[in-house]
DNA sequence: ATGTATGCAAACCATTTGCAATGAC
DNA sequence: GTCATTGCAAATGGTTTGCATACAT
């Protein structure tokens, strides 16, 4: 990960704490850091962690006030997979999108260039875009294999029952 | 809507009973039905009012179940919105996008037809597309515009106190 | 000194689970 | 008759809230 991006959102805060005379605790800057180490989706719990193993434990409810923080200042964006919420930085560089399986849930990311140039060139009607999150729903092809043997095992029972 | 879309749903949800060897209970064309009736996002108490006005009401447990089944056979997507969980049928004609304040959280459906034939045309690797939902997230001008305001008081008020 | 931010624990609420009853085949 | 599915109620677990304390300014 570029680190520019990590100062970009430092600086975000910075800015969002003086302008609007808020105070600039050592836990949002903790937390701030902690994200851009972790890299990628992480879970509430996971960062707990990652700030216990840095010796910087922090409370629940902080991490969830800073977290929508962060939100608000379009620092990071919230998913909602199957399998639990989870948060992830933006990233300016490469954004990448999210293929997911309605079978199995499992989440892919990967890339789709002209779709990130296409959101990039839209032109939006009194909104400042900060950054997006494309998900892509289908059948993995392990699931539409499964499915299929599946299936045809399930009409073989059926037809031997009559 | 085009009840084309909705009878397509019907037949995918009576070829998977029929492959699957599943069972044909009122409850899942019901409710599949009210899904279709009802156009656009709901939550799920939404969707049980609406079960329950047409005079068939259905357990929470029964609706899970089929809104996960129903996800499973790509007939509805599901949403994370800051207010809640909101679900919604694909729509096959002029797919929508999802404008989202970070701020205040609203949600605003858009048109972006270079993305949708953008993320259409992507040759996907094992994997079949069966929808897709997209995000983009940023301020909207009436949030824009209060913050700028707030952050100008907050800035006065600080230099008073000095 | 002021009032914002944190930490803790309790409250909340959407979703899941276990189990008995139902009913589709 | 069999077993998938429903309905109910209890359990779960992630997130929010209330309030006392700490601390940034």
């Amino acid at each position: 990960m570029n680190n520019s991006v990590r100062e970009k959102a430092y600086r975000k805060l910075d800015a969002y704490i003086e302008e609007s005379n808020r105070r600039k605790t050592p836990e949002r800057y903790a937390i701030l850091d902690a994200i851009y180490d972790i890299k990628g989706h992480f879970s509430v719990e996971q960062l707990k962690e990652k700030l216990n193993n840095a010796h910087f434990p922090v409370s629940r409810a902080t991490l969830f006030n800073s977290l929508k923080l962060f939100q608000e200042l379009s620092i990071i964006v919230r998913h909602n997979f199957r399998d639990g919420t989870r948060y992830e930085a933006y990233m300016t560089d490469e954004p990448k999108c999210h293929q997911i399986c309605n079978v199995c849930n499992k989440v892919t990311e990967i890339s789709i260039p002209m779709v990130v140039s296409a959101i990039d060139n839209h032109r939006y009607k009194r909104f400042r875009k900060e950054g997006f999150s494309l998900y892509v729903y289908g059948i993995c092809s392990s699931c539409q294999a499964r499915l299929t043997r599946e299936r045809k095992k399930e009409n073989s029972k059926k037809k031997n029952r009559k």
